[in-house]
Formats: C-alpha cells, structure tokens, sequence
DNA sequence: ATATTATAATAACATATGTTATAAAAAATA
DNA sequence: TATTTTTTATAACATATGTTATTATAATAT
C-alpha cells in the first residue's frame, strides 16, 4: 500500500536526546537534528507538528533520564540526604547539559521543581521521608538546608567552579548535614 | 568640517546594559540594540568591530556593576560572610539577567569566578580576610561552604524556588553560618 | 506489472541576524 | 554658498532557522 517508514520517532527523539546532552537543548535546530539522526528535516515535521513540541517531548525525556538515573543511584551513606546529594552533584557533573536544562533553567515546562525531582515515581520525596528516622526532628527545615547547599555545588560544578570527587563530596556532604543537624535537635 | 556624532559609545553600552538587565544578554541583536537606542545599526558598527566586541565590553561594565552593588550594600550583620551572602543573593534576586550572565553562565569571556567576584576593588577578598578575627578557625573551609551555600540559594532564586525575605534570609545565613562554624572550632 | 499512497528528499519561502555597501544628512571650512 | 568629510540611515547580502511545497521513492494491493 505505501512505503515503510525508516525514521521513526524514537529515532528522532533519541538523536534530539544525544544532542541535548552532549550540545545542549539550544543547539538542537531541525536541519542539525535531522543531520544527527541521519535524515531530512521532513520526518520531524511528519513527527512533530514544530520543534516547540519537539522539545516539550524531549523535556519530558530528560525528566524520566533523572528519575531513573537518580533511582539507579548507588546509596553508599548511611543518611538519605547525604545520597540524594551525591546523586544530585554526579548527575550535574556527569551530565551538565540536562542539569542546566532541568534544574537552572527558566522554561521547565509549566513543571515544579518537585515535579521534576519526583519523576515519574516521587523516589526522592520517598526517600527524604525517611529522614525523620534518623534523628533529624525537623526534616523539612533540614531538606531546605541541604537543598540549598546541594544545588549550590552542582550549579559550581557547571561553571567549573566545583570539582570535587566522590569521596571529597560525601565528606563535605556529611560535614554539612552533621552541622545543620547540630542546630536542630 | 564635518557631521558631529549623536550616538556615542556610551549610549550604546547603555542600552545594552539595560537589555541585558532587562531581557538578557542572549536577546541583545544588533537590531534590537539599534531600536533601543533610538537609531540604526550604523552607529554601532562605528563603535564596535563587531557584536562579540560589544558583548565583552558589555561584560566588563556587568562587572563593574557587580562591585559597585556590592561595595554600596548595607552591611547589617555583625558577620562578614553574612553580609557576603545577603548582598550576593539579593544581588540575584534583584538582577537575575546579570546574575545569571556573571555567575552562572559558561562564557565568562576568560573570567574566573575570583575575578568577578574582586571586582575593580577586591571588596568581597577583602571582607573575607577580616572573617578570621570573627572566631572562625578555618576561614578557606568557612568560605567554601559559606559559599556553596549561598550560590545555591542565589540560583535557586532565578528560577523562582527561592523568594525569602531579607530577614528570613539573614536567619538562615546565621544558622548555617553557625552551624559550620560548630564543627571547625 | 501497474496504480496507489505514505514516506522522505529537495527545494523553496519567510523571517531573523550579522555585516557591508550605498546614499543621504549635517557640520565646518574654503 | 559650495566643498569636504564624518555620521547616520537605508538597502543589500550572506547565512541560519522554522516551516511548507514539490518531487521522488518505495511498499503493497490489484
């Protein structure tokens, strides 16, 4: 009946993807995606009524990436906190492109930053309710604290501003709560 | 002799600071800039090699600015690296088009953050260095939490996850300024 | 094998932007 | 007043980008 289609959206949506992480989202334009994804711009466009929807798709992409890499995240601390920072940090080290994207950027798509932080299936709020178990009396004080303090490292870590490793992090990471955790209890 | 010039540099970089302040650096055009400033783009290209040149000389003024605000802030805590911390943030608050093109952008067109940061006149090195005589053992270890610290509240305000007021403000920086200063005495 | 039809490539159009070429305007001097 | 010279405005050119029109391609039903 018609011709088989050889770009398919997944195609695209992973080229868009590869770009956004390696380039940044403003690099993607139709002609260097479609260049990317090996092809014409004409099956974006078959796709994707215009790149703005495009990009709504593949923000959503980027959200999902966040939740499973933060879910996959290995916990090597005894304090939640302490983990959700080390994910937090790596993940805008590892990946500084989608960090800026979700995190430090101006256009989350109508999105919360708990809305993003929660994913697709709310792993962080999960985990940070558990840290009244460990002696913390005032958790959401404490999740602003080291909210602050987390996000502050990773936004220096876009800037080259922050380069600590892993195990430097999880010191200062401990250092931190132990201090704020000494003023509220 | 001949046709006396009504555009000057200085209008130039005016309007071009005031996009950056507005709208930001990235929607300052060559056309834009000439309709703000109440001309062509003629006059800019007498005055300027190019955009890019613009763009830095741009830069520098945002740097000067930058000193300028800090230096004539009100200091109204007893602590240096409080009064670090409230300037900086509502620097952001109060500028995030600037905050973001000087603290939290790639291009720092060669800068680093210690340059920026000093300024024309040191001032923040030089408020830093008196914080020894304030009880804190660890000045270096102090301003790299201190200011991890206040980054991370500084960024979170461009994206509208961080509005606190001065005084709210001030309460968290002592509790964190104390806080850390607990674990290093 | 031919006709049909969805897919993809090429080309085109509209707009935006940096930059340069050309023309108009104005100030000072002869 | 006419000439010269610098400034400014207008227009043009080159490139980039979103998007659409047109053409070519390939798969399948007949």
């Amino acid at each position: 009946m018609a011709r088989k289609e050889t770009i398919t959206k997944m195609d695209i949506l992973n080229a868009a993807f590869e770009m956004a992480s390696e380039e940044g989202f403003e690099h993607i334009t139709a002609r260097t995606l479609a260049a990317k994804a090996g092809c014409s711009t004409q099956p974006i466009f078959r796709v994707y009524r215009n790149m703005e929807e495009l990009g709504e798709e593949l923000f959503e992409q980027v959200v999902d990436y966040f939740g499973a890499y933060y879910d996959s995240f290995p916990r090597k601390n005894d304090t939640p906190f302490v983990n959700l920072g080390l994910a937090y940090i790596r993940f805008a080290q590892d990946n500084p492109k989608l960090f800026q994207l979700l995190f430090a950027s101006e256009k989350r798509h109508g999105k919360s930053l708990y809305d993003i932080l929660n994913g697709s299936n709310g792993a962080v709020v999960k985990e940070i309710n558990n840290a009244k178990f460990y002696g913390c009396t005032n958790p959401s004080a404490m999740f602003m604290k080291m909210w602050i303090f987390i996000h502050g490292a990773a936004c220096m870590s876009l800037t080259g501003d922050y380069d600590l490793k892993e195990d430097e992090t999880i010191t200062l990471l401990e250092e931190s709560y132990n201090a704020f955790l000494d003023t509220m209890r």
